[in-house]
RNA sequence: GCCGGAGUGGUGGAAUUGGUAGACACGACGGAUUCAAAAUCCGUUGCCCUUAAAAGCGUGCCGGUUCAAGUCCGGCCUCCGGUACCA
């Protein structure tokens, strides 16, 4: 055997090993515990990057880990195929959508096997496939029969000049990032699924992911944001405008209503007061993206229109306001300029009156000259409710407004219903025909699916689909006459959706999801962006309630552990084609191998927190391997420790290092997932090891050891290096199922270092027994000459002593 | 704007439950080896004063709690992610 380190033959030769023995492909096995572990699928875009080895490397780590500890571990891989690159690159190249996704999978799937990854191959996917989006097109028409799915006027940005909807992203200052036309906002019917139907229960259950990150159930928790507070119906003519407040306390300092251009109290008005109308449509020129809407500069006009004060009558003007959206609640908001920040800007820049009804206390009114007084408080100006506080001014308006029916107390979620129109080719066709008599109908089972056609040309840029009648023209399942297909996409939120629950049923032609599906199901551990916090994870949460209710899966939620791994930048910026840092993993893996790869991705950064990327960082990681490969080959002839070993003094230490390593990295893998630590702590037990001597077999017997555990330890980061390297070692095969499990004999300790302060500082550094009681090692502590120094005249106030640890002598 | 996160040596990072700040690695410097270089090996490396020992300072900024704060609390600053049609 070479001596050199040849990754570019060693690693492709053991994974053509590995995938003649289909090392890695599983099926359900009741005898051993399973493990499901997955990385987010990527979008095949062309080449795999640095982000995409850094998810799948992490994701890799943990099933080999899972597998190792002896678990029937279930790691699949697949295509999120749909989306807007692949029309982008069609426009652009003249290639058809299908032909530019289906050669870039080619060439990530090679990309993803040089580097060794565990996958079980024989479940791959892919979203544009029919064999997949059938099965979402057949859900959709269960949503459809369950009242789950409809359909309503939303808002999306448009080009007229290209005559085409535009993505937010495809939005640049205001205009079409094409033609740089201004963007207007256009209505038009889209189909929505009901997910607010089950905002209560994304909320409560939230509560029990304990193996999320905090922070995502945070964001959220916030994303669903539900708010008690009160519906009000302000009388305007012979009927009634209504808001949703989560201050109804205030209602006594509400000055005037602010509704959206759309709302047809407005329109009405526009219709025949030409100044409002030409306003309403200069301020619905604008996109739909909310960070936008948040900031730009508030515009409002007074439409002339008065409505009345549900409990005192006084008129209150209406105004058209920019900020409002007729899409969120009923398109209508009461305005109490004194205490809501956005009300007091809009107020006084059109000079409307700004009425203070709450306070620290009554008697002594809040400064709003600079800005609203936000705190709850007691009222004032408020009438008979003066002087309540929050919640009985609450009760008490709230119960006023009911008696003469003009309000109710309500809850509110600030989700909005899941918006799966898309006005776009390159996506799964939503199974519906529009028919003039019997309405939009679900395609029937037996035609399902509706094939996207992929032999297209992009004359546009709009969806060929749209002008093409051999789709589009069809009869209606129920009634036979002559009707149009739908010829909007689904969003590609819905294929990632369900994706984690198809892999276990991939192979099955005949339904969604059979019972494989509930063997593997929870996902044990899942590995993604950040980036997908809140829509993604929150959206395929929602689908696996609905396949449940479907009777499709028997669990609440579909991911039981959760890591969200941070961003790959260089020079302090996400890498990117535009910003021109990127870096190719592919030259990488040639120059150095894929270990090497893996090695440094996992150890420069902890997997959650954003990576620098760094070219002698990866020399680095290059180096670590030669010297451990090198370490191995030095050790001609590793000896087995006799029945009863007489360990000397080092070698005691150098076991006790090797068995401390296996307690530390086991837990920095399975509880802490700090991959970087666990590549650190093996960094400082193959320093120790290489210090070793060699020359007396029990030496050897104990350098052997440590490298046994090493190459153990490394499997799950660097594979091939470790199974070629357990083969000179031990001339055998790599044992897959063993985890090295420390020796309590070799952990005892006889003493510990022990720090002493003097008044929290630092001053000595003592050796205590591991046998000895507070009161010694007191004693010890104050007997370093150093500490005596510092402790000089002064009386000792207090001693604290942290066993094993640190003494404090807090002196005066 | 709103929600979430981060900020520690020249650099990436470590410090796990409030208990030694800087593990491990990169880079730099010095040395060994070499005809020479590459590779490899050994040593030094937070700042400051210093021959040395010892001390002082130090975790974005300002303040607080504590015997003890990178860690907890209050107030800022900067950067990053998300913001519902990028995925």
């Amino acid at each position: 055997m070479s001596q050199e380190y040849q990754p570019q033959t060693l690693e492709p030769t053991l994974q053509a090993e590995w995938a003649q023995s289909n090392r890695f492909a599983v099926s359900a096995d009741d005898t051993r515990d399973k493990f499901y572990c997955l990385a987010m699928f990527p979008y095949p875009s062309g080449k795999l990057h640095m982000g995409h080895v850094r998810n799948y490397t992490i994701a890799d780590v943990i099933a080999r880990y899972q597998r190792m500890l002896g678990k029937n571990v279930l790691q699949p891989m697949g295509w999120d195929a749909f989306g807007l690159p692949a029309e982008n690159a069609a426009i652009q190249n003249q290639v058809p959508p299908a032909d530019w996704t289906l050669s870039n999978i080619a060439d990530m799937r090679q990309q993803l096997a040089r580097l060794g990854f565990a996958y079980d191959w024989s479940r791959e996917l892919a979203t544009c496939n029919p064999d997949y989006y059938r099965w979402e097109q057949w859900f959709f028409t269960r949503l459809l029969e369950k009242g789950l799915a409809y359909k309503k006027e939303a808002d999306v940005n448009w080009c007229e000049t290209d005559q085409t909807v535009l993505a937010n992203e495809q939005v640049v200052d205001g205009k079409c990032w094409r033609c740089d036309t201004p963007v207007e906002r256009k209505a038009i019917n889209q189909w929505f699924i009901k997910i607010t139907d089950y905002a209560q229960e994304l909320l409560d259950d939230l509560d029990g992911l304990s193996e999320w990150p905090e922070q995502v159930r945070t964001m959220q928790r916030n994303w669903i944001g539900r708010s008690e507070g009160a519906t009000v119906r302000f009388p305007f003519a012979d009927e009634y405008i209504e808001v949703y407040t989560t201050r109804p306390d205030t209602l006594m300092g509400a000055t005037y209503l602010a509704l959206a251009p759309q709302h047809p109290l407005v329109q009405a008005a526009a219709a025949k007061n030409p100044d409002l109308g030409a306003f309403c449509q200069q301020i619905g020129a604008s996109t739909v993206a909310e960070a936008e809407m948040a900031t730009m500069e508030k515009l409002g006009m007074d439409t002339g229109l008065q409505a009345r004060h549900p409990l005192t009558d006084e008129p209150l003007p209406i105004w058209v306001a920019n900020f409002v959206l007729m899409g969120y609640g009923s398109g209508a908001v009461m305005s109490v300029p004194a205490h809501d920040q956005r009300d007091w800007e809009f107020a006084s820049k059109y000079g409307l009156p700004i009425v203070q009804v709450v306070s620290d206390t009554p008697e002594t009114p809040a400064d709003l000259s600079t800005g609203a007084h936000l705190e709850r408080g007691p009222l004032m100006q408020s009438g008979r409710f003066d002087g309540l506080d929050f919640d009985a001014a609450f009760n008490a308006i709230v119960d006023e407004l009911e008696t003469k029916g003009l309000g109710c107390r309500s809850i509110n979620f600030r989700l909005r219903d899941w918006g799966v129109s898309r006005q776009r080719y390159w996506g799964a066709p939503i199974p519906v025909i529009n028919c003039g008599t019997c309405g939009a109908v679900p395609v029937p089972d037996d035609q399902l699916p509706v094939v996207l056609p992929t032999d297209v040309e992009f004359r546009g840029v709009g969806s060929p689909i749209k002008d093409m009648p051999s789709f589009y023209e069809t009869h209606c399942p129920r009634c036979e006459a002559p009707a149009t297909r739908e010829t909007d996409t689904f969003d590609t939120f819905m294929e990632s959706s369900w994706y984690y629950a198809r892999y276990a049923s991939v192979k099955n032609n005949a339904a969604m999801l059979d019972q494989e599906a509930d063997h593997w199901l929870q996902v044990d551990q899942y590995v993604g962006g950040i980036e997908h916090a809140i829509l993604h994870l929150l959206y395929a949460r929602f689908f696996h309630k609905l396949m449940r209710d479907a009777g499709l899966v028997s669990t609440d939620e579909p991911f039981k552990r959760l890591l969200t791994q941070g961003m790959v930048l260089k020079d302090g910026a996400k890498m990117s084609k535009s910003r021109g840092n990127t870096v190719d993993p592919q030259a990488l893996i040639d120059r150095y191998g894929a270990d090497t790869v893996r090695l440094f991705s996992m150890f420069a950064a902890p997997p959650e927190q954003s990576l620098e990327w760094s070219d002698s960082g990866v020399e680095g990681a290059h180096r670590f391997i030669k010297r451990l490969w090198r370490l191995v080959h030095d050790l001609n002839g590793a000896t087995e420790p006799p029945t009863a070993p007489q360990w000397t003094e080092s070698q005691k230490l150098l076991r006790r290092k090797i068995h401390e390593t296996i307690n530390k990295v086991s837990d920095d893998y399975g509880r802490r997932q700090t991959f970087n630590t666990a590549v650190a702590a093996v960094m400082e037990l193959c320093n120790e090891i290489s210090r070793h001597p060699t020359q007396e077999p029990l030496d050897r017997a104990a350098v052997s050891e440590g490298l046994h555990a090493v190459l153990r330890m490394l499997w799950p980061i660097t594979p091939h290096l470790s199974e070629s390297l357990w083969r000179s070692l031990t001339g055998h095969d790599f044992v897959e199922s063993a985890w090295p499990v420390a020796d309590e004999s070799a952990l005892s300790r006889e003493s510990f270092e022990v720090v002493v302060q003097v008044n929290g500082k630092v001053r000595g550094k003592i050796e205590v027994p591991a046998a000895a009681d507070d009161a010694a090692v007191e004693a010890l502590a104050k007997a370093n000459p150093n500490v005596q120094r510092f402790i000089g005249e002064a009386t000792v106030k207090k001693v604290i002593v942290i066993p094993q640890k640190l003494v404090n002598i807090v002196v005066q």
